[in-house]
DNA sequence: TTGCTGACCGACG
DNA sequence: CCGTCGGCCAGCA
């Protein structure tokens, strides 16, 4: 076995990883990366999967295109992506994040 | 195999 | 503002 090619999933998580501190991205934006533009559903179940893996995903600066912590039922508790967030000097007001767009990070942005 | 679901997104009315 | 629909693709009964 060689090398088994990173699948989709696995690029996920990889990127997500390399979300640097304080910052956000978004499901559309990590499927476009991955040259699957309109698969962010596939991100999302991606994510469902991440607490499989051993290393951390931060899945919690992962948020759907509005800024919107959709995925914070996942969590375990609907408190802690906000927390999370928040520890990172992202604020947060009904799920939503304030400033959104300057907290925004594009994989993209990998040089 | 089919059919349904899902942490999405954009479009339509 | 709200509800609905189609598209995308992986997992599961």
């Amino acid at each position: 076995m060689p090398s088994s090619e990173p699948s989709f999933f696995e690029k996920v998580y990889e990127v997500v990883r390399k979300i640097p501190y304080g910052r956000v991205t978004t499901y559309g934006a990590i499927a476009e990366y991955l040259g699957s533009k309109g698969s962010a559903r596939m991100v999302g179940w991606a994510m469902n999967q991440s607490h499989s893996q051993q290393e951390a995903v931060p899945a919690h600066r992962v948020v759907n295109r509005k800024g919107l912590l959709t995925g914070k039922r996942h969590f375990g508790s609907p408190n802690i992506m906000k927390t999370l967030l928040e520890q990172e000097g992202v604020q947060v007001v009904e799920d939503q994040i304030q400033n959104f767009n300057d907290h925004f990070w594009s994989p993209l942005e990998l040089t």
